[in-house]
DNA sequence: GGGGCGCAATGATATGCGTCAAGGGAGGAT
DNA sequence: ATCCTCCCTTGACGCATATCATTGCGCCCC
């Protein structure tokens, strides 16, 4: 389980990450500051659970977080990848619902959890944290049709490279500038991507044949960006 | 073009449809009645263009609109079908970007425009009113992700099976209890699940041979309900 | 060190579905 | 009425991709 303490470093509107809550109001701030918890999640740990009852929001104050769906044969739909500065479980407390995705950290993670009530008060009086969430919200809704569009129109070829991509944005790269900075398995990379694991597999060693990309492990190296790009057809 | 007017039956609130405006306060309420400008668009006719910078919302008093996106090959995907009392060009307005999608009209419709400022004004001051944006949001971001989800793990049969009852919950039925409200072409209905015009062409007649649905030009009667639930084999 | 386990990789095979091509039917314009 | 133009429909074909099966590799545990 995760060890729950209040984690004195784990301040909102840290210089490296810029939380939503950076557009709160001081004495919000203050009141958010009080109130929340912070754990650590250990690497394969659920933060939560699709099917149950949100009690409030999630700000990943550190590490990495896959959100996934389970579709109807059980076979995982990762829908999002969240990082540092991040909230999680908003949706499911503003429309009233139970979570629609699981959320398991992909790597050691500290995480604040703020009470659903209080989080619902201060987004009734602080319109700029409100318009803040607004803003997300759209930002994430116009990711999910673009991908709604890939998925119904790209082959899987393009929607790797794109996938590959994605994650450099997300994540980021080691200080060598090529390999990213995140472990995930193959199977995790189709799950992201929409495909099976072999199509993944048989793909990246395609990439890798033609000296896009290096492997060794679950590391991924990406050498050669601009064949990337061009392979993942992006024009939007 | 559409033609521009004054509407003096264009109120929000209207008993038949729960406008997200019935949430915003009176005061409000009357600003809104007070600058909006209602038209009429004929079927075929254009609302906004992806691409263009949004100007304000628009809320739709009566009529049917497609939201679509073109993908990179001219492809059309249909990412949302929009009804009375619904508004639309939100989420540009409110990530302050330009509109990643076309509105279309389905048939003749009835719309109202309300200017940008005065929208966004009143959301820093309705907390009622954003909220209320907050769960529409959130319920669309939902939606997206469960699409996400079955594009890429559901054959396009299951995909049609629900894409039909998605337009009947939508648009509802004509007064035979089985006859979708609502014209679309093959096309568009391929556009929607995600597939080759041909391949929804070819599903339909499979539906039709078992005995699920009836044709007759682009009229779609659903007679076999529960039949067709069972073929879109939903489970969440 | 050896056995077992999970994950990666590769091959073989099957098939769902997209694409191309041609025919047919309904409605609109002249 | 007759053409014309969409759109719908059906068929044939091939490819991309899923599925099944096997092997190999690294890792942990005893």
């Amino acid at each position: 389980m995760a060890t729950s303490f209040h984690n004195p470093s784990c301040h909102h509107c840290k210089d490296r990450f810029s939380s939503i809550f950076c557009k709160a109001e001081q004495c919000n701030l203050d009141q958010i500051a009080e109130a929340k918890v912070c754990s650590v999640y250990r690497k394969g740990q659920v933060i939560f659970h699709e099917g149950a009852y949100p009690f409030g929001v999630y700000c990943v104050n550190d590490g990495k977080i896959k959100l996934s769906h389970s579709g109807d044969d059980g076979r995982e739909q990762i829908i999002r990848l969240v990082k540092a500065g991040d909230i999680m479980g908003y949706k499911a407390l503003l429309s009233n619902e139970r979570y629609t995705a699981t959320a398991t950290a992909l790597e050691d993670s500290s995480i604040c959890f703020i009470p659903k009530d209080l989080f619902l008060n201060i987004l009734q009086k602080d319109a700029s944290l409100s318009f803040e969430m607004m803003r997300i919200l759209s930002s994430e809704l116009r990711k999910a049709e673009l991908k709604i569009t890939h998925l119904a129109q790209k082959p899987v070829r393009e929607r790797l490279a794109e996938t590959l991509l994605f994650i450099k944005e997300t994540y980021g790269l080691e200080e060598d500038g090529h390999t990213l900075s995140v472990r995930l398995s193959r199977e995790e990379i189709a799950n992201l991507v929409g495909t099976a694991t072999e199509s993944a597999i048989r793909l990246l060693s395609e990439f890798k044949k033609d000296g896009m990309i290096e492997l060794e492990g679950k590391k991924i190296r990406l050498l050669d960006l601009p064949e990337i790009v061009r392979t993942a057809n992006l024009q939007e």
